[in-house]
DNA sequence: TTTGTTTATGACTACGTAGTCATTTTTTTG
DNA sequence: CAAAAAAATGACTACGTAGTCATAAACAAA
């Protein structure tokens, strides 16, 4: 049943030749108005849609980017995904979704955007492996990382400017008079984390502050929470705490909260991603924006220009954000 | 540059047909070890993966299914893509993802997944006309709706017993002593929101209850934290608030909180999907847990029968949940 | 060994499209 | 109006795979 037509039924019916029905699906190429219309009035009256597979088999092309996501469990991630679908359909490409489990992204899920011919990949929170970047390569296969970089791994990527937002939170965060610092961070062997905490401790050595404790875990709820008892636990002093997202940065308030601490009365929190949540009264986060939109435009580009230009270069870029003050920090005497 | 090879270049260097090796990679076929052994090998050394446009081009199947949501924002509906990724990629199927701007499934939407020839297209909160419906019927594409279903048309679908999952949240905000019921739901025209309320409605009813106010808005935290503000400015004396889902939940919560009221103690309010916010300390919010694991896996048993069985036969299933108690309501004497 | 049976293998073709090339039709120009 | 140029069109083939069919090899039975 159901049988799919086909261009040849397409051109029966318009009384002209399959070429000639392929020429008005593929745009541009002269065909006289005449036969245009009769073309598209059978195609109209089949139901009729070019096959992507066969096409895609001559061009050697492919209107398919690779979505590698890890952690869409992250609101952040979450509202990135749905700005570059909107982009990328705009601009008629189709998102096969790949959610990885793992912090590098896996052999298997690269065989399998392999088999579609996808002509570009954006991988959003994971790692690339050199080995995994060289066979992308070999296949010609544009990839842009987002919000991760790689050095000395030639591969684009786009990404906020974590060293200097962390500097200014930092300063921020002195200047309002906190005296002991804890970091809760996301896993240490991501650009991320590695940048947020060089920025920010970069300024406390400035100033000669050696008050710094620093947690390393996951970029989650549950871990932020972990690490705010912990450090309440420890019993120490701490007035502030820059936590390396605001998914962390809101398991620590909560944390925090439960453990009986006020905020930011006790303690000043800080995050970084300015999700929406980060804006709700009952967390009212003050935290980094990264600017979303503009990093998902850049990084779009970037891999339009690298699937439909092989000579195009690879680059790294980066953007800046702003710091977004709401209650969660408190200025201190 | 980066020359994809294919099954002949594998041949060529094994020593044997192009057919032999097509037998290796499609699987099952007698093909005598020896063979076998010399052709994984060749395909090793050039790295070569089947192409699967020409594939999919001569056997007529795919394994793509397309995964139509909206309201990704909602952090139910990302749990919900990660499970369906995690369930579909592990039994070899591949997602295109589209996220649906609209109510209804577009044309557009419905046109690309048409060109891949996907076999299956999964929809979550979002509804089918049924002229879409019958184009994908048409073309022999099993669809299941999650989360919704649609009277008269159909089309599988995998729900919630929202109906009973109502009656039993209002049994047990009556009983633990409530009188003045306000009701904030999503959009109107949906399933959900109408058996929501008709359960809800029905306990009041029979207990011969007059006081419900009914607010319907989206499913999103503004719309929860509007409609809870108005909720305060008509200066009711109401005592609990029954919330479309939890994203609304949450957002009344705020809502209630930055207007001075407090909750349990002078509002309860329930929600509905038990997202893992609702978890969280600062909500703590009581709320009905759909089974989305076992909503899932059947709605992926449902897609890969109607896929690989054109007889199957379209199902309706619902599946029951629980009431999580948290600590957003109150007993009331 | 001979015959019959099973298994393994290769030549060939179809899938639906885009694009090349040759031919026909239309338009332009002198 | 004739000749030249431009535009439109159709026949044909390639893309990379799976599967059909015929044949060859291996094996079993007698």
């Amino acid at each position: 049943m159901n049988k799919n037509y086909n261009s040849k039924d397409v051109a029966k019916i318009a009384g002209v030749s399959q070429s000639t029905v392929s020429r008005v699906f593929a745009g541009k190429i002269n065909v006289s108005e005449k036969k245009r219309k009769k073309i598209l009035a059978a195609a109209e009256q089949l139901d009729y849609k070019p096959n992507a597979h066969a096409r895609s088999l001559i061009t050697k092309k492919t209107k398919m980017i690779g979505m590698v996501m890890r952690n869409i469990h992250n609101p952040f991630y979450s509202a990135v995904l749905e700005i570059f679908h909107d982009r990328l359909s705009a601009l008629g490409y189709h998102l096969i979704f790949i959610n990885s489990e793992n912090d590098e992204i896996q052999e298997e899920e690269i065989n399998q955007l392999l088999e579609y011919q996808v002509k570009g990949v954006i991988i959003t929170d994971a790692l690339l492996s050199s080995s995994a970047s060289q066979k992308f390569k070999r296949y010609g296969i544009a990839v842009v990382l987002f919000n991760r970089y790689i050095k000395d791994l030639d591969s684009s990527a786009v990404y906020c400017d974590n060293y200097m937002a962390a500097k200014q939170i930092a300063t921020y965060l002195v200047e309002s008079g906190h005296k002991t610092f804890a970091f809760i961070s996301g896993p240490s062997n991501t650009s991320t984390t590695i940048d947020r905490l060089k920025g920010f401790k970069e300024v406390l050595d400035e100033r000669n502050i050696k008050k710094l404790t620093t947690y390393s875990g996951e970029y989650t709820y549950e871990s932020g929470y972990k690490a705010a008892q912990e450090l309440i636990a420890q019993n120490t002093d701490l007035d502030c705490i820059f936590c390396g997202n605001d998914i962390i940065a809101l398991g620590a308030m909560d944390g925090l909260r439960v453990g009986g601490i006020s905020i930011p009365e006790e303690v000043s929190v800080v995050g970084f991603d300015n999700i929406r949540m980060a804006g709700w009264p009952s967390f009212a986060l003050t935290t980094w924006e990264q600017p979303v939109e503009e990093m998902i435009d850049c990084a779009v580009d970037l891999i339009t220009n690298e699937m439909n230009d092989d000579k195009a270069v690879q680059q790294v870029i980066m953007k800046k954000g702003r710091l977004v003050i709401r209650n969660s920090v408190k200025k201190r005497s």
